[in-house]
DNA sequence: GCATAATTCAACCGCATGGTTGACTATCAA
DNA sequence: TTGATAGTCAACCATGCGGTTGAATTATGC
C-alpha cells in the first residue's frame, strides 16, 4: 500500500466521487462525527460511512473513535501528498519540459521517502 | 459537461487509473500516434485507444485525426484546470481556512466561466 | 484497384463500486 | 437494566469500468 502508484490511484478514485469531495469540503470547515457528516446527504448513513472508509483508506482523513462517536478529520498530509502530482502537471509549461521532468522525478522521490 | 462538478468527476476518475497517468506522462515529452502510445503496453490497442477518449472526455488531451493517424497531445489547458482545485487543498493550512475557503470560491468561479 | 496499416466500433466478460436494508455491536443515559 | 444512540457489518443489487476479440472504417502505397 505504500507503492507510490497505487497510492495515487487511491487518491484520485477518492476524489472522483462528489460525494466524497463535499465531505472532505465540509471537514475543512470542522471535524466532525460521522453522522453529523451524513445528515446533509441524502444517501444512507451506510452509505456515508463506506465513503469516509474509502477517504481514510487513500489517506485524506483520519478517524478516531472516542466512546460510541467517530470523530473525522483532514489529514493535511495526506491532502499535500496529492497535490504535489498535480502541482507538478499545473506548473507544466510547453517550452520547459526538462525542468518540469526534473521536477516530477524529484517529487515521486520524495513520495516514495515519505510512505509509511 | 460544463457543470464543473462532472468535469472534476471527470478528471478524477480519468486520473484514478495508472495507465492513463503513464499516457499523460509519455505525452508530455512529445506528441504521438495512437499506436506510438500502446506500444510500450501490454494492453489490446483497442484498450489504448479507450483510455485515450476518457483522457479526451475529461479535457486533458486533444486528438486530432490527420490521415489515417490520429495525434494525441496533452491539454495543458485541461491540465491547468485540474491542478486549480488541488492547489487549493494543497495549499490548506490548518491555521487559516478562511482564506482557503476564499481561495476555493474563486477559483470554482473561474472554472465556470472558463467552463465550454 | 487492392492489400495493408491505423483506429474505432460492438459485443461480451469479470470485477469493482455505490447504493440499499436489516442485523449487529458498543456506548451512553435514565 | 433497559432503552436509545452511533456506527459498522453483511448480503444483495444495478451499474460502470477495464479488458478482450473480431469486424468495420478509412487512408495510404504499390
Amino acid at each position: 500500500m505504500s507503492d507510490p502508484e497505487q497510492r495515487l490511484d487511491q487518491i484520485f478514485s477518492a476524489l472522483a466521487d462528489p460525494t466524497r469531495r463535499r465531505i472532505l469540503a465540509m471537514l475543512l470547515e470542522d471535524d466532525m462525527a460521522v453522522s453529523d457528516v451524513a445528515a446533509p446527504f441524502e444517501v444512507s448513513l451506510a452509505a456515508v460511512s463506506k465513503h469516509l472508509v474509502v477517504l481514510a483508506g487513500a489517506g485524506l482523513i483520519r478517524q478516531e473513535r472516542r466512546g460510541r462517536i467517530t470523530w473525522c478529520q483532514i489529514d493535511p498530509e495526506g491532502l499535500r501528498h496529492a497535490s504535489i502530482w498535480m502541482q507538478g502537471f499545473g506548473q507544466f509549461d510547453p517550452v520547459d519540459l526538462d525542468d518540469f521532468e526534473r521536477f516530477l522525478a524529484r517529487s515521486l522521490a520524495d513520495e516514495d521517502q515519505a510512505a509509511d
